[in-house]
DNA sequence: CTCGATGCAAAATTTTTGCAGTCCC
DNA sequence: GGGACTGCAAAAATTTTGCATCGAG
């Protein structure tokens, strides 16, 4: 589609670098690799699928940057955490869908579909309000299988 | 409420025991503790808390047959599994409640309360039924903070 | 220049596993 | 008595951290 090394929208490199910046952080090559990286991702992608992809765009970029990185870039709204139950973390990156979403996961090939789920937001509101409870977050999943057969990513292709 | 070491109710034991026995695995003493531990433990609890209360009945008991122990006793459906997205696992007695729980955990005081919650059994199948795939398990949590204002206490006394 | 950021390797955390000895059936 | 089970300690796997050095502002 592009045959430049970076594909990622001006705009949002420029978004991210303003966010360091109103921190008092530094911008450096480092952080800007792994955030072009996150955004070059196609889907899901874990702590080490990052740092590969980070290092095609400088190899300098060591772990525990990756690691140090990580809820910077979270914390700027850019990336969010998506935790599915297993033993290391996903991300991906918010390219677009303000709704709240919920994750469709398959156990048999690793796959996790996103799903619109606007009605959540007024479930998880409603539910922590009777408890006099402040409501930070929600995570809607459904865990499925697929056996092998190939349908997720069938799906996904779509 | 009682003065014995034990207060799992005589049959939830015998049941325990014929799980085993029809698996043709062997009913050991520290597999009789864990699992009383785990019907004792009040609420949520981790492996360590697991094998915290096991040692008070058979001091015996390893961190590695407690955590041998776990998967035995999610099949065997007397136990299951809560995942909250930390870094370890908790687990719950399956002691009532036969529809779908959802969870609230509050970050702030580290408390999980369980809500019946079962008109998600016909969300994640309907939409895990669109794509196709087989349901075998659905999470619905709600993150919340208390600030530390202790409401979070008063409500699980209540 | 200065102090935040980095890479490296060691540490921390939770869970798993290999092995020699134990004890249930 | 045989083989499943156990405890121990080492290993795995992911994430965090200390420290000397580097480099952005």
């Amino acid at each position: 589609m592009d045959a430049t090394k970076v594909d990622v929208p001006e705009e949002l490199d420029e978004n991210f670098k303003k966010f360091l910046t109103s921190k008092g952080l530094r911008v450096t090559n480092q952080r800007l690799a792994i955030f072009s990286a996150a955004f070059t991702c196609e889907n899901h992608f874990t702590a080490e699928d990052l740092l590969d992809s980070a290092r095609k765009l400088d190899d300098s970029v060591s772990r525990a940057t990756v690691y140090r990185a990580l809820p910077l870039l979270t914390q700027s709204g850019l990336i969010r955490e998506v935790d599915v139950g297993k033993d290391y973390k996903y991300y991906a990156a918010n390219k677009d869908a303000k709704t709240f979403q919920a994750q469709v996961i398959c156990e048999d090939c690793d796959t996790i579909f996103e799903i619109d789920a606007p009605f959540m937001e007024w479930y998880g509101k409603t539910v922590a309000e009777k408890l006099g409870l402040t409501t930070v977050g929600q995570r809607l999943q459904v865990i499925t299988k697929c056996h092998k057969s190939g349908s997720c990513k069938n799906i996904a292709a779509k």
